[in-house]
DNA sequence: AATCATTCCAAACAATTGTTTTAAACATAC
DNA sequence: GTATGTTTAAAACAATTGTTTGGAATGATT
């Protein structure tokens, strides 16, 4: 099958090149020579940039979200009389993206970073693609995160998870060259998983932080 | 006086332009014809556009950083026996942010979403610019983030502010969009003044976890 | 072996980018 | 009023961008 690795070698080299450079710094010259392929593979097997970047993200983001749909529904039958506890959904978001990588070759890092690429670049299109397609396993995140925190307005709850989220995102992409920083300073090495052992106290007092008035 | 008005003009432009659309989205052609201004004028009184960006960063960025260290002096010198205390802290930034477009006539969203995009889009000369102009800034908050914070370790407190600037420059580098879903989804109408209230409490409770063994 | 659709490749394409150039317009000083 | 230096204007510049093209290679099917 020489045409699925070729689509791969150019997903492969299009996820680093984006999570590194951004969409429009990266060009097609780029993704092309990195991943040893014609120039104008990218556009017969994908149709064009934009739609190579969508397929970038469904590549990883489609896994996920079957991932986090079922684990959410295995969960939730077993909670239908209370529901699902703050530390228990957010245990299950983050081993559904740890389970990606080990299907795929996807880093956690990179993962994160695309993610956050997605929600910072003002990429029109990538926005809308990921809003239609994935829309349902939001919600459905979004249905049990409701009933988590009674405690919060739907206003405040929907601020605190994009604060929550982008907290990840933003550490998690840049967790390569903050673990140097404080290496060379501190002489202390900071695996990822250490960072996430400090991330998650972090997360969880913000999203039960008092109200202000 | 033809000349600072031309500046001036180009300088705004390019502000409300490069938080609409990013730096590299936005070209010269655009800034030039929304400024009325010609197109050479941009590399004529700057140089190039590398210049242009870090020009309109340092517009709005020099006061903040000198109402910063001047607040962040008046406030210590009050507390000589006891150290600034976190709310307190995050309170002078918030509030030298806020001082600023009433000194300038750039609004406090465009300001955060600049700051945002300083952040995330991984422009290396803007990062290496910013580093060395504001240093002295950073590292007088971070004297006091070390006094307001004698419970956490170094190397807590370094990962710490790293979260923290971390949701900061993500909400503010998505903060329009964000507001957008939230108006359709509850009819709720988000100022950036909002939505920094609702930050604050989320930063400060985050700062102030307890650490986890 | 011949036929077929699929995939690949080198080249060219048109459009856009940041930057430079040339001359004209302008203001200021003598 | 002439001279001098500064700012604007329009055009052209070279480089890079995403995309398209026509034909060559490929590999499976008959």
């Amino acid at each position: 099958m020489a045409q699925s690795d070729t689509v791969n070698r150019i997903l492969d080299a299009a996820e680093v090149l984006f999570a590194e450079r951004g969409f429009s710094e990266t060009s097609l010259r780029m993704i092309t020579s990195k991943a040893n392929v014609n120039l104008a593979a990218v556009n017969y097997h994908f149709g064009s940039k934009n739609a190579l970047i969508q397929a970038v993200f469904s590549r990883f983001l489609s896994p996920f979200a079957k991932n986090l749909e079922a684990e959410l529904k295995r969960v939730s039958e077993r909670h239908t009389d209370k529901p699902i506890d703050i530390e228990t959904l957010l245990g299950i978001v983050t081993s559904c993206i740890v389970m990606v990588p080990a299907q795929s070759k996807t880093g956690v890092s990179v993962f994160m970073r695309l993610l956050g690429l997605a929600y910072t670049q003002s990429q029109g299109h990538l926005r809308k693609y990921l809003e239609q397609e994935y829309s349902r396993a939001f919600k459905m995140f979004m249905k049990h995160m409701r009933e988590a925190t009674p405690q919060l307005t739907s206003v405040d709850r929907f601020w605190r998870i994009q604060f929550m989220l982008g907290t990840t995102a933003f550490t998690m992409s840049s967790i390569e060259a903050l673990s140097d920083i404080i290496e060379n300073e501190m002489q202390v090495h900071s695996s990822t998983e250490e960072v996430v052992k400090r991330l998650v106290p972090f997360l969880a007092a913000g999203l039960q932080a008092p109200l202000q008035n």
